[in-house]
DNA sequence: CATGAATGAGGATTCATTCAT
DNA sequence: TATGAATGAATCCTCATTCAT
């Protein structure tokens, strides 16, 4: 491979790295972070044990490399989607129909996620936090605030309501049928947080 | 110890036991399942590392122990406390007020359920929902299903929105804040839950 | 049991170590000394685990006692039978007849007994022999050197004849069929002892 | 060592693996199966306690291998001597010859096939006489039947014949004198099958 | 004498990581 | 850069043995 020019060599690169990240998924997924084995990634992956580390220091880096690659993919084309929409209350919906739609596609990804949020090490959480800062901002800010400032909702403490509508996210992908279909429909959802629950005469 | 009276000895062996389950408690939220080391646990206790085999048979025998040991006790004083209230609205808020004192009072006990409700294995996970299948109950049928008979509630899918309150409950619960405080208030999150974000003229 | 009269205290004694002893037997034919499970073995007797350590003071200990125990009946119905022969050949016939039908009754003694005398533990081969003395005396003294003495047999190298009977012996015993059978009879062993392969004119 | 020639890596990987198959028939020889300690196996090899792993998955297939590594030098070399001579004495009498030569040439591998010959462990014991198969065929057919077929030997039981004299090869092999000599000679042993006690007129 | 809880050494096995090639 | 053999710490679990009652 020395001799490859530039180019051609960091596309090799970035294949090489991509496969071990995609092995690395189903088997954090599988088994959670602790019961993963990065041997059995490497195999998974096509290459010997060794390989992984010319592409990730240790464990840990590897699972955070994860975390960052599903986080970006995640939150782009949530936030992609979501802006696209001007309405507060429409861009609740869209919020979730996107999300799902992720979960749904790569169920294995947002397994990884809601291991790691609902998880015992306090680390990785942080980490994942910090990934998906532009995910909360976007759901405080572009959905909550403006919609309180557009007079589509009522005021709220909206970090806490933040936190309520990511845990329903959560919980709604941590819940699959045999399908692999979410069981909640976004717009049940959506009309469940803007209506409650309590009968109007 | 063998021949002390029975009643004693029953005593000193649950007593043993449950210094056990403690140091397995918290071991099992510290650094997970799969993380936690048995001899850990037993030395934790103050105990030889194979003392713990003549209490739990195996790793996961002692995992299942310690959930149904949670379940029990977490099911039984929300159960108390919410059917007590006599309105549905009055249960929805204390079911989190009640949950919410549990969670304050013993973190790493809740923080072993989410991990298992969020985590990646399915056969302890299938078991926490065996042994908290009475808390669902309580919300679908006591709360919900009685709020819409008596009128207070509209009709809903009422399964569903006991997961989406259910993902509510975990996720505020794995969010402690520095003093180990839930970061939202239960008549928050009952307002939240009955009325919805939209502001009404 | 204190106050029991001697002679029932005792027997109960006695009993208790029979107990034990008949478990160890199936304990040990089954899994083989290092295999075998004191704590196994006491509760198969319907004791506590502690109980055996005051019978024998060792798995050794017990190992060795087993071993007496089959050695002494074993070696004594054989002697009674064979000694009420006359005759050297129908002596040795007698052999293989008592000896097969001690095997085929008591299975797991046999086992024991072939397990250790073709086992790795030099010590419990030495004690073996050593309980087996009157057995391999039989043998060379009153079967083959007999059988000499009275013209039976032909002049031979008897303790090298006595080391290929009694392999013989204990291979046959290793060989039970599906109904725990041997699959030889006394009778053809002993023509083959007697006449050999070869055909004559 | 990746990058080495391949018949280079293929030599050091099958010298790694002999070492641990000869540090193996030690330990197996001396403690048997069940008290064999896989890490004492790789570190008497010279290597960690880990690197056994590498080549063998399991001690029971460790044993596996170490039973059809004995057996195939041990079936072949009889084999390959016995077939040289074409009277049916003649062949037995090699039978022996080359079987004690090998015994008293590798005492520990002998002393393993005893041990599983005459041990506990069925499966063990199957896979053996699956490995010896080649042997048991040889006594039964080119030695008995063909003897029978050319008139050198008398009518029998052939497969009974044929346990019998395995009973005494093996029962031999394990009776080794302070030297490490068995104590029969091929001579002897094959006169013994050959004519028997009988005196004759 | 019987009990059975406690002990802690030891065993098979896994795995993150290193490094020579 | 890729390889994969080697490493050795760590894990779950078993078990002979002890001893207070």
């Amino acid at each position: 491979m020395a001799r490859l020019p530039a180019r051609i060599r960091n596309q090799v690169l970035a294949q090489t790295r991509q496969r071990l990240l995609d092995a690395a998924i189903l088997e954090f997924a599988r088994v959670g972070y602790v019961g993963a084995s990065i041997n059995r990634i490497s195999k998974a992956a096509g290459f010997a044990q060794g390989t992984i580390y010319n592409y990730f220091p240790s464990k840990c880096a590897l699972m955070v490399a994860v975390i960052d690659h599903i986080a970006a993919a995640h939150t782009e084309t949530i936030l992609k989607q979501v802006m696209a929409e001007t309405q507060s209350a429409q861009r609740l919906e869209c919020f979730f129909r996107a999300g799902f739609v992720f979960v749904e596609a790569r169920p294995a990804q947002a397994q990884i996620i809601v291991n790691v949020v609902y998880g015992p090490d306090i680390e990785l959480k942080e980490h994942i936090y910090l990934a998906y800062a532009p995910l909360f901002r976007l759901i405080e800010q572009d959905i909550l605030k403006a919609g309180v400032a557009q007079g589509e909702f009522q005021k709220m403490n909206c970090d806490l309501v933040t936190a309520l509508i990511m845990a329903m996210y959560l919980g709604s992908s941590s819940q699959l049928d045999a399908r692999g279909k979410i069981q909640l429909e976004p717009a049940d959802v959506t009309r469940f947080i803007l209506d409650g629950l309590r009968r109007r005469n």
